[in-house]
DNA sequence: TATGAATGAGACTTCATTCAT
DNA sequence: AATGAATGAAGTCTCATTCAT
């Protein structure tokens, strides 16, 4: 019988997390040392351990984290009504995670992650897990626009989906290795993109414009 | 007058970071012992440090052979005469990379580059000399449509190649993690993208089929 | 609060110093290893680095020790009332340090001391500390005797200690050679030289005999 | 048979001891690499070992310099025909040998091979060889001054030798060791010993002063 | 003779993990 | 539950020496 409240396990555990994120983040997976967690954390060594078996299983604790975070705006855009409106506020709420400075760690280690998952089957599943969330809910409401004839039948809502997950994971990308061009806001195209190929003449005409306002 | 040539030289180079792509492909880099590599590549280990100084200068090595291919695509697409022609000439060769088994391992390693630009400055001049070169390619060649009244003239250039650098390093993770749905291929609809989004109302008429061919 | 407390630390920390001694006496200063040591210690390759950074502050430590030994050795010549029995207990207990088949090892890993000092500056700066006491006490020893009209004024007390610290780093250097005659004691020619020049006349009448006993 | 002549070889030869007294004296005999010699000498790797069979016989060439140097000194003091002023003269020649700044780099080898000498039996041959030889030149004039009634006959020869060996050493170390203190010559006071010391009562009176005139 | 590329044993050091307290 | 000292396997890199040319 633990003597210690399962909510205080829970922060200890948060507190070591959000040591490791910003360790990670920081000096890569690999050339961080349980050592440094420890210290960032405030927690010992033996610590540790009461809380993650292996130090592989903190970066999967991240991954894990992550794709929560996922679910939760695929819930949101569920919410929503109107298909369309969904889709613009998935993409509008996953545009704002690419700027926000306060997920720069989160966007950083989540690449690394990516780096992880190629020979790690545990993340690789988390990772999956993420995407395959978001991906569904793309597919969703897409076929949902599709049978209220506001989005143009012979589009396929896989490939859309697939399409916008790529299309983010490769903006993170940029983000996050800084490479900034200064100009140019892809925001605008892809609402552009959404407009021109995915909807219907008549929803065009309906949604002047769809309320992507993404900064990025 | 050194004992060997440099063409032998460059054998011996290559050799080792064949053997090193392979390895850390399938092991990652930092699961990579220099003595896998050494045994991989058949050389010594005294002589691994011959041609690199350090086992990190062998990444970096990778990370600049990648964008070497990256220059060579770029060159390819330009020699086009129609710049709609050497866009779609740029998406296929991209997005055949994409599917050749035999670049699996180039995928898969370039993957971990992302991750070790984060915090390696070398590597991440690497890969953003890379990205760069495509960029300005793509750039140039929207920008030439647009003079000669192809493009939109609305359309931003450099939104456009942000866009399709995200798009496909977002397919190769895809591809790499091995997301695969198993239906739904993105080629079509990058091409559907580029005929609604991008092309003039007439331009639209006279390519009734750009030619991007990608399979995936 | 430690789960070692300070003395089982100090305690640790001398068995390996005590080990390298042994290990550096015998096979030298870059022909040991530190898994020698660690053998010989008794403690793990891992704990050795708990206790020493690198290899080389090992080395440093020990000769740390060394000056501690010879402010021990001036703490006691000091507390002498007559400043001429002080210097002949202070030139006694060197001499005596020479002859100790217990400190073999110290003379041996002081004169690879003596080698480091040459490009080590920690070292060097040890080696100068240790010297540098005795230097001063011999000089206030003189000194003094100068002020009580037993050492002859013209005598520069600073040269007579250069000189006999010459002598004995010199001395030290003829045995742990095993440059060994088998004939002629030093110690009575030390003696010897004191009397017929640092004394003035007075003096020589009064001190039939110095106590210099050394038997080197 | 071989195709160099044996003039040029030796050149060769020298060329290689050059360079390594210089490295040796830089960076002491274990961080010099044989590259490095390589580099400085101007001979490539595979030459270096066409003349030395290790890298030890280099420091031992070196050790046998020395005392073929040592040699030499002895081999003038014993032309002079007053005992008391062949010693004065080779006691001149060695602290000439401490001052010369162009013989820095031999001293800062010699303490290294003191070191080296406690665990390579060649080294120390030729280490106690050269204190041999100089030692038996001083008992020799010693035992010289004795019989002619210049010098006491109470006195040891052999430890005089002893003792002119471990100062001369000592200061050797000091010197190198940069333990400057500015002040107080220790010449004169060598001189001061040996006329108080050594000198009968008669031959004090003869030589006013003998010639040491060594600055150091 | 001379060269310099190749070798591979081995050195130092790190670090994830354990376990007695 | 918590601690932190201890562990030892393993990793990167060096370097004296060799040998085919």
């Amino acid at each position: 019988m633990p003597k210690i409240t399962e909510a205080q396990r829970e922060t200890r555990r948060q507190q070591i997390l959000d040591a490791a994120l910003r360790c990670f983040s920081q000096d890569g997976f690999h050339n961080t040392t349980t050592a440094v967690i420890v210290r960032e954390s405030g927690v010992s060594q033996g610590t540790l351990y009461l809380y993650f078996a292996t130090k592989d299983e903190i970066i999967v604790a991240l991954a894990d984290d992550r794709h929560q975070g996922e679910a939760f705006l695929s819930a949101m855009a569920q919410s929503e009504q109107d298909p369309i409106e969904g889709l613009g506020l998935l993409l509008e709420l996953h545009g704002q995670g690419l700027d926000d400075p306060r997920r720069a760690d989160l966007r950083r280690v989540g690449i690394q992650g990516w780096a992880e998952a190629l020979r790690n089957p545990t993340i690789l599943a988390s990772v999956t897990e993420g995407s395959s969330l978001v991906r569904k809910e793309i597919v969703r409401l897409i076929a949902r626009g599709q049978r209220t004839g506001r989005i143009r039948p012979e589009i396929a809502p896989e490939a859309v989906a697939r399409m916008l997950i790529a299309l983010f994971r490769g903006l993170t990308l940029e983000v996050s290795l800084g490479e900034d061009t200064g100009l140019a806001n892809v925001g605008p195209l892809v609402e552009d993109f959404i407009r021109s190929t995915l909807l219907t003449d008549a929803a065009r005409a309906a949604h002047p414009k769809i309320p992507l306002t993404s900064k990025e």
